[in-house]
DNA sequence: GACCTGCTGATTTTT
DNA sequence: TCAGCAGGTC
């Protein structure tokens, strides 16, 4: 241990060393972050610190396994294995477990994914006679999303609604609540919602918890909602041990309900809380931390920080000026071909993008250059249909009142049960005043269900009750084969005339051996919520010999000796509807940042000048926040197919810094408090203040839907109403 | 009740 | 461009 804290520096050795006490720690991107944590942790087991009393919680499993895997490799797998380490969603899905009854919930609750939800959603707008036109399910869900994150129940919302759309979302909110208890169920945001409500409603339980966990660790702390942090207050506040890690400027899960309040916050809720700041970067070389620094110094909102390096000085970020997409993607092989022709091997190489939709030229690209690459992310394995509907039959093996999983696989494959008779079941339900699964199996009460159908009902259910029985008795893999065999899913995708379904079926079934061979007792109940909170990232083999292509979200926490990032454009990169809010504008410079700081030596950016978008190609301006970088450390090479100079000088503002047309005033005349203006997005509102100059010029506008906005002028389409 | 067709909106990001 | 949904037809 001695001879650990010797290899590192100050600042790292004073965090790795600390005593005990409320711990705050802003980490720079590169800074050695994770190898503090994992010090620390193996400091505190080295000074007889009992494992299972430390929580260490990351926001994905990822970072989890990883900071498992580096502290077996410190203490050795036995002590390593007793941490409490994992996801938030994870560790408080294995607390609710235990605790379900509590709740009035049972243990082999089933957790709903974003789609679930969305589509008991979509079920409930329209048994309330909401059209997709007033009130659209996926918006439905992340506006309660949005409220339960904040920890505001429904009757809280209902009380403080004041438009009718919010009264409309505060009474879905409630029925979709009931819903999800009715079905046993939960989603994403219930895990830390339930974990909190258990907390404040059986102190003992809380108590129970506190005294267990006598150090809590946090990471990626700047990503927290505040339900998480509620949580985490929670917990530590026995023995005031937590010890959160984060970077504000590498925040980028504000959309996701990421409350930067919670860094700020710290400090005020734990006076006593120590500071350290990590601001010594290991990672890049000292012209790519000048390219980041300089973006990132353009953010209003950030702890202040100075990051260096003694890393070389580097060379030059390449700026690639592309025709379109594709050429985009034909440069970016090459030049991926030539780094490679020059020792790099494909594995140090990431090509990031701001959409998954970009992927598709690139892995066209190089598919036909040959270059061998990975594919992070995109759309999950566990998201396809046909995995879906095996997952619903499964999950209702283990948890039968989950009536969101029944309408999906009632008439899947077809057996002659259609809206009629699901409408037939819904009124019983509501009239006999059960659950949908109690109405499903009284079936035989129903007259109006056609007998054929009411046959049919019996028989699944007699099915599905059977294999329930025989849950314990046979190798969780067999007893899934044939399980989905006779209810007829396997013989109906075998039919399909594609068949990639049939095959992801048996690479399924494959999944659950997997599953049953690696763990100590699997539980069909233990694989759906592994299933239900792993994502396909989580599993990206750490790879040796392919270029890796992801988004930049995907890409936090990584690092590679070669990093492109693609589609650095207006619109894109930021995202357009993003750049008209201020807070949202700069949430997508720090995307930009973070895909800047993963780069170790060499960065290249790029960008179209047109872009197939909706199936039309359009023109494309490079991002504004190319011009935010310092040209010194930039050197633009242009696409033999691409326009030369057009664009180019676009994104350097000396020439025309206070002149450029989207900052004149021509097109806002009368932009002038009080003046009535109309956006895209928003609609119309009233200008209240205006502030800034040039580039930087913003207004504040109240709009009739969404309440007050600070707006970028430069980029916010405003047009003012006479 | 099954199947077909046309329309619409998505292309943010994920536990 | 395309998938998924809604509505219409047989």
């Amino acid at each position: 241990m001695e001879e650990l804290l010797y290899t590192l520096n100050p600042a790292q050795r004073h965090a790795v060393t600390f005593g005990d006490g409320p711990l705050l720690i802003i980490a720079g991107a590169g800074s050695g972050k994770t190898r503090v944590l994992t010090y620390r942790i193996a400091y505190l087991l080295w000074r007889g610190v009992p494992p299972e009393t430390i929580l260490a919680l990351t926001f994905t499993n990822k970072a989890a396994d990883e900071m498992r895997q580096r502290i077996t490799a410190l203490v050795g797998s036995s002590r390593a294995q007793r941490l409490w380490m994992g996801t938030f969603h994870s560790v408080f899905a294995r607390i609710l477990r235990a605790e379900a009854e509590r709740l009035g919930y049972t243990p082999d609750y089933t957790i709903y994914d974003t789609e679930d939800s969305t589509g008991l959603l979509r079920f409930l707008l329209r048994q309330l006679g909401i059209g997709p036109h007033v009130l659209d399910p996926s918006a439905a869900r992340h506006a309660i999303s949005r409220l339960k994150n904040q920890l505001i129940s429904w009757q809280e919302a209902a009380a403080a609604a004041t438009t009718p759309r919010e009264r409309l979302v505060a009474q879905l909110y409630r029925e979709y609540d009931q819903q999800l208890r009715a079905n046993n169920a939960m989603d994403f945001d219930d895990l830390l919602l339930n974990t909190i409500r258990l907390f404040h409603h059986h102190p003992d339980v809380l108590a129970r918890y506190q005294e267990r966990f006598r150090y809590v660790f946090v990471d990626e702390y700047q990503d927290t909602n505040r339900a998480q942090y509620v949580a985490l207050r929670l917990l530590s506040s026995r023995f005031r041990n937590l010890c959160v890690v984060g970077d504000d400027a590498q925040s980028i899960y504000r959309w996701r309900g990421a409350d930067i309040r919670n860094i700020l916050d710290f400090e005020r809720d734990f006076p006593d809380a120590t500071l350290i700041r990590l601001e010594q970067n290991y990672r890049s070389t000292k012209r790519i931390l000048a390219l980041a620094d300089a973006l990132i110094r353009h953010n209003r909102h950030q702890i202040p920080k100075q990051l260096w390096t003694e890393n070389p000085d580097g060379e030059p970020a390449t700026l690639l000026v592309c025709a379109d997409e594709r050429d985009e993607a034909a440069q970016v092989v090459e030049y991926i071909r030539w780094e490679h022709e020059r020792g790099r091997r494909y594995g140090e190489i990431a090509v990031l993008y701001r959409t998954n939709a970009q992927s598709q030229p690139l892995e066209e690209a190089c598919r036909r250059a040959g270059i061998p690459y990975v594919l992070v992310g995109s759309l999950s394995f566990y998201q396809r249909k046909e995995i879906k509907d095996a997952l619903a039959y499964i999950r209702l093996l283990v948890n039968p009142a989950d009536s969101v999983s029944w309408l999906r696989i009632l008439n899947v494959p077809p057996r002659g049960i259609g809206a009629a008779t699901l409408e037939h079941l819904r009124t019983a339900a509501r009239q006999w005043n059960c659950s949908f699964f109690d109405a499903l199996q009284r079936c035989d009460s129903i007259p109006e269900i056609r007998r054929s159908a009411r046959e049919t009902l019996r028989q699944l259910i007699e099915l599905l009750h059977r294999f329930r029985t025989a849950l314990g008795s046979y190798p969780l893999e067999v007893l899934v084969l044939e399980y989905l065999e006779a209810v007829g899913l396997l013989g109906y995708y075998r039919g399909d005339e594609d068949e990639e379904r049939y095959q992801n079926l048996e690479r399924f079934i494959a999944t659950v051996a997997e599953y049953a061979e690696q763990s100590p007792a699997p539980t069909l109940q233990e694989y759906l919520q592994h299933v239900s909170l792993v994502s396909e990232i989580d599993q990206a083999p750490a790879t040796g010999e392919a270029v890796m292509l992801m988004t930049l979200h995907a890409a936090k926490g990584l690092e590679f000796p070669v990093v492109f990032i693609t589609g650095v454009e207006d619109g894109l990169l930021p995202i357009a509807h993003a750049a008209r809010v201020l807070e949202e504008l700069e949430e997508e410079r720090r995307l930009l940042y973070v895909g800047i700081t993963r780069a170790q030596h060499r960065l290249y950016l790029s960008y179209a000048q047109y872009r197939r978008r909706w199936g039309e190609v359009l023109p494309s301006r490079p991002s504004p926040f190319l011009s935010e970088l310092p040209a010194e450390h930039i050197r633009i090479e242009y696409s033999p197919n691409a326009v030369p100079g057009a664009g180019v000088f676009a994104h350097r503002p000396q020439a025309s810094a206070d002149t450029s047309p989207a900052v004149s005033d021509d097109g806002f005349s009368g932009m002038r408090p009080g003046a009535r203006v109309r956006h895209p997005v928003f609609g119309i509102g009233l200008v209240e203040s205006l502030s800034g100059h040039g580039q930087e010029r913003r207004v504040l506008v109240r709009f009739a839907t969404v309440g007050r906005k600070l707006l970028l002028l430069r980029y916010a389409q405003l047009q003012v109403l006479e």
